[in-house]
DNA sequence: GGAATTCGAAACTTTTGTTGTTGCGAGATG
DNA sequence: CATCTCGCAACAACAAAAGTTTCGAATTCC
């Protein structure tokens, strides 16, 4: 199964534009993605939608952060994309008549639901902020600093 | 993203087959998933490659336990299966040069990693005996128990 | 006002992995 | 030998993310 990527690029987007001045068109950040425009775009449009950023047309446009990344975490930003879900395995039927199917759904349900409310607590206790701070970190640890153009 | 049924379908099997005498075929336990003798040979393979099942051809032939569900644990089951992964979202590039990425991967890795850490011992604490023995709670509990044909 | 940017959105195709299906071969049983 | 049953290979169907193409519309620059 393939893995949703769009929280993990939603998150390195975000913490960029903060580091960037004035706005990065749809074009720039698919750059940074390695991917196209148009996904960039109906990724982010989640993200407008909930309030993270803003959008404008034109020349000198394309999207800027709307508010401080110490007020986004993680869980946002997963919520503004739709909310995918976590796990790739699941039970074969929703509501079986069969008890023993009853049994293992039960049992199936009860550890993903304590590995999902995991999830979501560490989701919701990280900020970007937070990321950015361990990239800051991360960044002052290495001599030789690898930045796309991007980045400036 | 569909959801992997393999695990919660096994589970299931195993537990039907513990309660029928004799052997149980493809066909018969295609009816009890809803699905096609096929797709169970090929999903039962890999629990007889791990020694938890074992296959005979011809009249009477069809599936038997080779050994007692109390040995058997959810989490021998997932990794007989072929270990499939557990989580739908991921992250977009294993091993970026960018700092942003990497400070991304880290926080979306060590929150899978501990989610992932809980599954697999809630996984390997439950044994299919457990889950009969739920199971036999839920038929107690019930007036109207439903059952197909194949679970006699 | 016209050209160039840039987003918005619809309508595809591609990709990746599970699931479903068909067909044939090979043992085992009676 | 007829029938049952698994084993295996090959392929189609399906679902969801990702990629692509092609419009239109708003904005800015000249
Ligand atoms: S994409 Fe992160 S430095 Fe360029
Ligand atoms: S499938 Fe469980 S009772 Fe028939």
């Amino acid at each position: 199964m393939r893995r949703d990527s769009r929280l993990s690029r939603m998150l390195h987007v975000l913490i960029h534009m903060d580091r960037i001045d004035g706005a990065a068109t749809s074009d720039q950040i698919a750059q940074m993605l390695g991917t196209n425009p148009v996904v960039v775009r109906r990724t982010m449009a989640g993200l407008r939608d909930d309030g993270y950023v803003h959008s404008e047309k034109g020349h000198g446009g394309g999207w800027v952060l709307t508010r401080p990344l110490s007020e986004i975490t993680m869980l946002d930003i997963h919520r503004a994309i739709g909310n995918p879900a976590f796990f790739a395995v699941g039970v074969a039927v929703d509501h079986p008549e069969c008890l023993v199917e009853q049994a293992v759904n039960s049992a199936l349900g009860s550890a993903f639901e304590a590995a999902e409310k995991l999830l979501i607590e560490k989701f919701a206790s990280v900020t970007l902020a937070d990321l950015a701070d361990e990239f800051d970190q991360r960044m002052a640890k290495i001599a030789n600093k690898p930045t796309c153009e991007l980045s400036r």
